[in-house]
DNA sequence: ACAAATCCTATTGACATAGTAGGAATACCG
DNA sequence: CGGTATTCCTACTATGTCAATAGGATTTGT
Protein backbone atom coordinates (compact mmCIF):
# COMPACT_ATOMS: atom_id res chain seq x y z
CA UNK A 1 0.00 0.00 0.00
CA UNK A 2 1.08 3.54 -1.04
CA UNK A 3 1.42 6.36 1.54
CA UNK A 4 2.16 9.71 0.34
CA UNK A 5 4.37 11.51 1.95
CA UNK A 6 2.38 14.04 3.57
CA UNK A 7 0.70 11.28 5.46
CA UNK A 8 4.22 9.51 6.50
CA UNK A 9 6.24 13.04 6.79
CA UNK A 10 3.58 14.43 8.49
CA UNK A 11 3.07 11.85 11.34
CA UNK A 12 7.17 11.76 11.59
CA UNK A 13 6.96 15.53 12.30
CA UNK A 14 4.62 15.05 15.21
CA UNK A 15 6.59 12.47 16.40
CA UNK A 16 9.82 14.93 16.21
CA UNK A 17 8.02 17.74 17.85
CA UNK A 18 6.64 15.49 20.76
CA UNK A 19 10.36 13.95 21.58
CA UNK A 20 11.99 17.27 21.17
CA UNK A 21 9.31 19.48 23.33
CA UNK A 22 9.66 17.27 26.40
CA UNK A 23 11.63 20.07 27.91
CA UNK A 24 8.50 22.65 27.49
CA UNK A 25 10.21 24.09 24.33
CA UNK A 26 9.06 24.83 21.17
CA UNK A 27 10.62 23.27 17.64
CA UNK A 28 11.96 24.84 15.07
CA UNK A 29 10.75 23.34 11.43
CA UNK A 30 14.45 23.89 10.18
CA UNK A 31 15.45 21.55 13.28
CA UNK A 32 13.10 19.31 11.92
CA UNK A 33 13.68 19.52 8.48
CA UNK A 34 17.66 18.80 9.27
CA UNK A 35 17.00 16.13 11.86
CA UNK A 36 14.25 14.44 9.45
CA UNK A 37 16.01 15.27 5.98
CA UNK A 38 13.04 16.69 5.25
CA UNK A 39 12.50 19.91 2.50
CA UNK A 40 11.92 22.63 4.68
CA UNK A 41 9.70 24.36 2.91
CA UNK A 42 7.93 21.29 1.66
CA UNK A 43 7.78 20.68 5.93
CA UNK A 44 6.12 23.73 6.61
CA UNK A 45 3.44 23.28 4.35
CA UNK A 46 2.74 20.08 6.30
CA UNK A 47 2.84 21.56 9.25
CA UNK A 48 0.59 24.07 8.45
CA UNK A 49 -2.12 21.13 7.89
CA UNK A 50 -1.02 19.67 11.17
CA UNK A 51 -1.91 23.40 12.78
CA UNK A 52 -5.12 23.92 10.86
CA UNK A 53 -6.13 20.06 12.09
CA UNK A 54 -5.05 20.97 15.62
CA UNK A 55 -3.03 19.12 16.21
CA UNK A 56 -0.15 21.40 16.93
CA UNK A 57 0.44 25.27 17.98
CA UNK A 58 2.82 26.80 16.36
CA UNK A 59 4.64 30.67 17.58
CA UNK A 60 5.97 32.85 15.40
CA UNK A 61 8.75 34.63 15.26
CA UNK A 62 12.34 34.50 17.38
CA UNK A 63 11.76 32.37 19.67
CA UNK A 64 8.38 30.53 17.64
CA UNK A 65 8.47 27.10 16.73
CA UNK A 66 5.61 24.01 16.94
CA UNK A 67 4.27 22.59 19.80
CA UNK A 68 1.79 19.43 20.26
CA UNK A 69 -1.64 20.75 21.27
CA UNK A 70 -2.63 18.62 23.64
CA UNK A 71 -0.77 15.36 25.32
CA UNK A 72 0.24 12.75 22.71
CA UNK A 73 -2.05 9.95 24.18
CA UNK A 74 -5.22 12.39 23.16
CA UNK A 75 -3.79 12.74 19.32
CA UNK A 76 -5.28 9.96 17.45
CA UNK A 77 -3.64 8.50 15.02
CA UNK A 78 -6.72 8.59 12.20
CA UNK A 79 -8.18 11.94 13.00
CA UNK A 80 -4.00 12.72 11.68
CA UNK A 81 -4.56 10.49 8.97
CA UNK A 82 -7.70 11.74 8.02
CA UNK A 83 -6.26 15.50 8.18
CA UNK A 84 -3.86 14.29 6.00
CA UNK A 85 -5.22 12.46 3.30
CA UNK A 86 -9.08 12.10 2.70
CA UNK A 87 -8.57 8.81 1.20
CA UNK A 88 -6.71 6.79 3.52
CA UNK A 89 -9.38 5.16 5.38
CA UNK A 90 -12.22 6.14 3.12
CA UNK A 91 -14.41 3.78 1.84
CA UNK A 92 -14.49 4.93 -1.78
CA UNK A 93 -17.17 2.85 -3.42
CA UNK A 94 -19.98 4.21 -5.12
CA UNK A 95 -23.01 2.07 -5.91
CA UNK A 96 -23.59 2.09 -9.57
CA UNK A 97 -27.51 1.94 -10.44
CA UNK A 98 -27.06 0.84 -14.48
CA UNK A 99 -26.23 -2.59 -12.62
CA UNK A 100 -28.57 -5.38 -12.11
CA UNK A 101 -26.65 -8.15 -11.23
CA UNK A 102 -25.72 -7.23 -7.92
CA UNK A 103 -21.81 -8.44 -8.17
CA UNK A 104 -20.09 -5.62 -7.54
CA UNK A 105 -22.45 -4.51 -4.78
CA UNK A 106 -21.27 -8.16 -3.31
CA UNK A 107 -17.51 -7.82 -4.07
CA UNK A 108 -17.57 -4.69 -2.40
CA UNK A 109 -19.28 -6.12 0.91
CA UNK A 110 -17.43 -8.42 0.93
CA UNK A 111 -14.00 -7.04 0.13
CA UNK A 112 -13.28 -3.41 0.21
CA UNK A 113 -15.97 -2.42 2.55
CA UNK A 114 -14.83 -5.15 5.14
CA UNK A 115 -11.26 -4.54 4.39
CA UNK A 116 -11.61 -0.92 5.27
CA UNK A 117 -13.46 -2.03 8.61
CA UNK A 118 -10.55 -4.48 8.83
CA UNK A 119 -7.74 -0.91 8.70
CA UNK A 120 -9.97 1.13 10.83
CA UNK A 121 -9.96 -1.32 13.50
CA UNK A 122 -6.13 -1.94 13.35
CA UNK A 123 -5.97 2.07 13.99
CA UNK A 124 -8.56 2.51 15.77
CA UNK A 125 -6.93 3.02 19.25
CA UNK A 126 -3.42 3.84 18.44
CA UNK A 127 -2.72 7.38 19.57
CA UNK A 128 0.74 9.63 18.76
CA UNK A 129 1.70 8.32 22.62
CA UNK A 130 2.16 4.86 21.44
CA UNK A 131 4.47 6.06 18.02
CA UNK A 132 6.52 7.68 20.42
CA UNK A 133 7.00 4.52 23.14
CA UNK A 134 8.08 2.63 20.23
CA UNK A 135 10.76 4.75 18.68
CA UNK A 136 12.18 5.20 22.69
CA UNK A 137 12.56 1.86 23.02
CA UNK A 138 13.93 0.95 19.49
CA UNK A 139 16.51 4.05 20.50
CA UNK A 140 17.43 2.54 23.41
CA UNK A 141 17.67 -1.15 21.51
CA UNK A 142 20.20 0.80 19.40
CA UNK A 143 22.00 2.36 22.33
CA UNK A 144 22.46 -0.85 23.86
CA UNK A 145 23.73 -1.98 20.71
CA UNK A 146 25.87 0.31 20.39
CA UNK A 147 27.80 -0.27 23.52
CA UNK A 148 28.43 -3.79 22.71
CA UNK A 149 30.73 -2.87 20.15
CA UNK B 1 -8.35 3.46 0.90
CA UNK B 2 -9.05 4.13 -2.84
CA UNK B 3 -8.80 0.63 -5.13
CA UNK B 4 -7.83 1.45 -8.48
CA UNK B 5 -10.87 0.43 -11.76
CA UNK B 6 -8.54 -2.35 -12.88
CA UNK B 7 -8.16 -4.09 -9.76
CA UNK B 8 -12.15 -3.52 -8.34
CA UNK B 9 -13.37 -4.21 -12.15
CA UNK B 10 -11.02 -7.45 -12.54
CA UNK B 11 -12.26 -9.05 -9.58
CA UNK B 12 -16.35 -8.32 -10.83
CA UNK B 13 -14.77 -9.51 -13.74
CA UNK B 14 -13.56 -13.18 -12.42
CA UNK B 15 -16.47 -13.38 -10.05
CA UNK B 16 -19.31 -12.86 -13.60
CA UNK B 17 -16.83 -15.30 -15.13
CA UNK B 18 -17.28 -18.02 -12.72
CA UNK B 19 -20.84 -17.63 -12.08
CA UNK B 20 -21.71 -17.53 -15.87
CA UNK B 21 -19.80 -20.56 -16.56
CA UNK B 22 -20.81 -23.18 -14.45
CA UNK B 23 -22.58 -24.88 -17.74
CA UNK B 24 -19.31 -25.32 -19.04
CA UNK B 25 -19.27 -22.71 -21.37
CA UNK B 26 -16.99 -19.75 -22.26
CA UNK B 27 -18.08 -15.75 -20.98
CA UNK B 28 -17.52 -13.07 -24.04
CA UNK B 29 -16.08 -9.96 -22.81
CA UNK B 30 -18.69 -8.56 -24.24
CA UNK B 31 -21.41 -9.93 -22.35
CA UNK B 32 -19.39 -9.00 -18.69
CA UNK B 33 -19.33 -5.63 -20.27
CA UNK B 34 -22.60 -5.23 -20.93
CA UNK B 35 -23.43 -6.72 -17.62
CA UNK B 36 -20.94 -5.34 -15.35
CA UNK B 37 -21.69 -1.74 -17.36
CA UNK B 38 -18.30 -1.58 -18.32
CA UNK B 39 -16.68 -0.12 -21.56
CA UNK B 40 -15.67 -3.44 -23.18
CA UNK B 41 -12.14 -2.09 -24.59
CA UNK B 42 -11.28 -1.59 -21.24
CA UNK B 43 -12.56 -4.74 -19.89
CA UNK B 44 -10.32 -6.67 -22.43
CA UNK B 45 -7.21 -5.21 -21.60
CA UNK B 46 -8.47 -6.08 -17.83
CA UNK B 47 -9.08 -9.66 -18.75
CA UNK B 48 -5.37 -9.56 -20.91
CA UNK B 49 -3.87 -9.22 -17.62
CA UNK B 50 -6.02 -12.01 -16.05
CA UNK B 51 -5.05 -14.29 -18.41
CA UNK B 52 -1.51 -13.28 -18.67
CA UNK B 53 -1.34 -13.87 -15.18
CA UNK B 54 -3.37 -17.10 -15.49
CA UNK B 55 -6.16 -16.86 -14.02
CA UNK B 56 -8.10 -17.28 -16.86
CA UNK B 57 -7.81 -19.21 -20.00
CA UNK B 58 -9.56 -17.63 -23.41
CA UNK B 59 -10.26 -19.12 -26.62
CA UNK B 60 -10.46 -17.27 -29.53
CA UNK B 61 -12.73 -16.86 -32.18
CA UNK B 62 -16.77 -17.18 -32.74
CA UNK B 63 -17.38 -19.33 -30.01
CA UNK B 64 -14.77 -17.90 -28.00
CA UNK B 65 -14.80 -16.46 -24.47
CA UNK B 66 -13.40 -17.02 -21.07
CA UNK B 67 -13.29 -19.03 -18.63
CA UNK B 68 -11.47 -19.83 -15.32
CA UNK B 69 -8.26 -21.49 -15.56
CA UNK B 70 -8.64 -23.86 -12.01
CA UNK B 71 -11.34 -24.20 -9.72
CA UNK B 72 -12.78 -20.86 -7.81
CA UNK B 73 -10.92 -22.04 -4.35
CA UNK B 74 -7.89 -22.46 -5.49
CA UNK B 75 -7.68 -18.84 -7.19
CA UNK B 76 -6.27 -16.64 -4.24
CA UNK B 77 -7.56 -12.95 -4.05
CA UNK B 78 -3.95 -11.92 -2.73
CA UNK B 79 -2.54 -13.42 -6.00
CA UNK B 80 -5.14 -11.43 -8.46
CA UNK B 81 -4.66 -8.49 -6.35
CA UNK B 82 -0.64 -8.19 -6.97
CA UNK B 83 -1.27 -9.33 -10.40
CA UNK B 84 -3.76 -5.82 -11.18
CA UNK B 85 -1.95 -3.68 -8.56
CA UNK B 86 1.25 -4.00 -7.15
CA UNK B 87 1.30 -1.73 -5.12
CA UNK B 88 -2.23 -2.25 -2.95
CA UNK B 89 -0.07 -5.20 -0.77
CA UNK B 90 3.16 -3.94 -0.86
CA UNK B 91 5.13 -2.21 2.04
CA UNK B 92 6.69 0.92 -0.04
CA UNK B 93 8.62 2.39 3.09
CA UNK B 94 12.89 2.54 1.72
CA UNK B 95 14.71 3.51 4.46
CA UNK B 96 16.53 6.46 4.33
CA UNK B 97 20.45 6.15 5.09
CA UNK B 98 20.87 10.12 5.88
CA UNK B 99 18.66 9.90 9.15
CA UNK B 100 19.87 9.39 11.83
CA UNK B 101 17.48 9.22 14.99
CA UNK B 102 15.48 6.29 13.79
CA UNK B 103 12.13 8.20 14.04
CA UNK B 104 11.12 7.75 10.57
CA UNK B 105 12.23 3.76 11.25
CA UNK B 106 10.33 3.37 14.05
CA UNK B 107 7.25 4.82 12.76
CA UNK B 108 7.47 2.51 9.41
CA UNK B 109 7.97 -0.87 11.83
CA UNK B 110 5.47 0.31 13.85
CA UNK B 111 2.58 1.96 11.62
CA UNK B 112 3.18 1.04 8.13
CA UNK B 113 4.70 -2.14 8.18
CA UNK B 114 2.50 -3.22 10.58
CA UNK B 115 -0.70 -2.04 9.29
CA UNK B 116 0.22 -3.80 5.74
CA UNK B 117 0.64 -7.12 7.67
CA UNK B 118 -2.88 -6.81 9.17
CA UNK B 119 -4.29 -6.24 5.95
CA UNK B 120 -2.63 -8.93 4.52
CA UNK B 121 -3.88 -11.52 7.34
CA UNK B 122 -7.51 -10.04 5.97
CA UNK B 123 -6.55 -11.16 2.62
CA UNK B 124 -4.54 -13.95 3.09
CA UNK B 125 -6.88 -17.27 2.89
CA UNK B 126 -9.67 -15.61 0.40
CA UNK B 127 -10.18 -17.17 -2.66
CA UNK B 128 -12.45 -16.21 -5.23
CA UNK B 129 -14.83 -18.79 -4.14
CA UNK B 130 -15.72 -17.00 -0.80
CA UNK B 131 -16.93 -13.77 -3.48
CA UNK B 132 -19.14 -15.76 -5.70
CA UNK B 133 -20.49 -17.65 -2.54
CA UNK B 134 -21.19 -14.14 -1.07
CA UNK B 135 -22.50 -13.13 -4.26
CA UNK B 136 -25.09 -16.04 -4.33
CA UNK B 137 -26.11 -15.61 -0.69
CA UNK B 138 -27.24 -11.96 -1.59
CA UNK B 139 -28.82 -12.50 -4.66
CA UNK B 140 -30.91 -15.06 -2.83
CA UNK B 141 -31.58 -12.63 -0.45
CA UNK B 142 -32.85 -9.87 -2.89
CA UNK B 143 -34.94 -12.22 -4.55
CA UNK B 144 -36.80 -13.19 -1.65
CA UNK B 145 -36.97 -9.73 -0.88
CA UNK B 146 -39.01 -9.19 -4.41
CA UNK B 147 -40.85 -11.74 -3.38
CA UNK B 148 -42.46 -10.34 -0.91
CA UNK B 149 -43.49 -7.45 -2.90
C1' DA C 1 -13.96 -16.21 -47.46
C1' DC C 2 -16.25 -14.26 -43.69
C1' DA C 3 -17.62 -13.20 -39.14
C1' DA C 4 -16.75 -13.00 -34.42
C1' DA C 5 -14.05 -13.23 -30.93
C1' DT C 6 -9.48 -12.27 -28.40
C1' DC C 7 -4.90 -9.94 -28.50
C1' DC C 8 -1.75 -6.12 -28.37
C1' DT C 9 -0.02 -1.49 -28.30
C1' DA C 10 -0.20 3.48 -28.80
C1' DT C 11 -2.25 7.61 -27.40
C1' DT C 12 -4.69 10.90 -24.70
C1' DG C 13 -6.88 13.73 -21.08
C1' DA C 14 -7.49 14.37 -16.41
C1' DC C 15 -5.87 14.34 -12.02
C1' DA C 16 -2.89 13.76 -7.94
C1' DT C 17 1.57 14.03 -6.01
C1' DA C 18 5.82 16.10 -4.54
C1' DG C 19 7.88 19.36 -4.30
C1' DT C 20 9.83 24.65 -5.39
C1' DA C 21 9.45 29.46 -4.81
C1' DG C 22 8.45 33.98 -3.16
C1' DG C 23 7.02 36.86 -0.17
C1' DA C 24 3.53 38.46 3.70
C1' DA C 25 2.69 38.52 8.57
C1' DT C 26 4.12 38.21 13.18
C1' DA C 27 6.96 38.21 17.36
C1' DC C 28 10.94 39.06 19.94
C1' DC C 29 15.14 41.62 21.05
C1' DG C 30 18.19 45.22 21.27
C1' DC D 1 11.76 51.51 16.29
C1' DG D 2 14.34 48.53 13.28
C1' DG D 3 16.19 44.12 12.28
C1' DT D 4 15.97 39.32 12.32
C1' DA D 5 14.00 34.94 12.71
C1' DT D 6 10.27 32.51 12.53
C1' DT D 7 5.64 30.87 10.79
C1' DC D 8 1.97 31.62 7.25
C1' DC D 9 -0.06 31.49 2.77
C1' DT D 10 -0.54 30.93 -2.09
C1' DA D 11 0.92 30.15 -6.71
C1' DC D 12 3.35 27.44 -9.76
C1' DT D 13 5.47 23.38 -12.00
C1' DA D 14 7.25 18.94 -13.26
C1' DT D 15 6.31 14.28 -13.13
C1' DG D 16 3.86 10.23 -13.06
C1' DT D 17 -0.29 7.37 -12.78
C1' DC D 18 -4.86 6.25 -13.96
C1' DA D 19 -8.80 5.47 -16.86
C1' DA D 20 -10.21 5.10 -20.89
C1' DT D 21 -10.26 5.32 -26.07
C1' DA D 22 -8.81 3.69 -30.40
C1' DG D 23 -7.24 0.93 -34.14
C1' DG D 24 -6.03 -2.80 -36.01
C1' DA D 25 -3.64 -7.69 -35.89
C1' DT D 26 -4.46 -12.41 -34.98
C1' DT D 27 -6.98 -16.50 -34.38
C1' DT D 28 -10.93 -19.65 -34.82
C1' DG D 29 -15.18 -21.79 -36.40
C1' DT D 30 -18.48 -22.29 -40.24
Amino acid sequence: MKINTKVELGIVALTDIAVHSENGESVRSSDIADRQNISQKYLEQILLGLRQGKFVKAQKGIHGGYQLSRPADRIMLCDILNALDNNILANTYEPDDKQPDGIRASVNNCLWSNLNSYMRSFIEDMTLADLIKEYKEFSAKEKDYMYYI
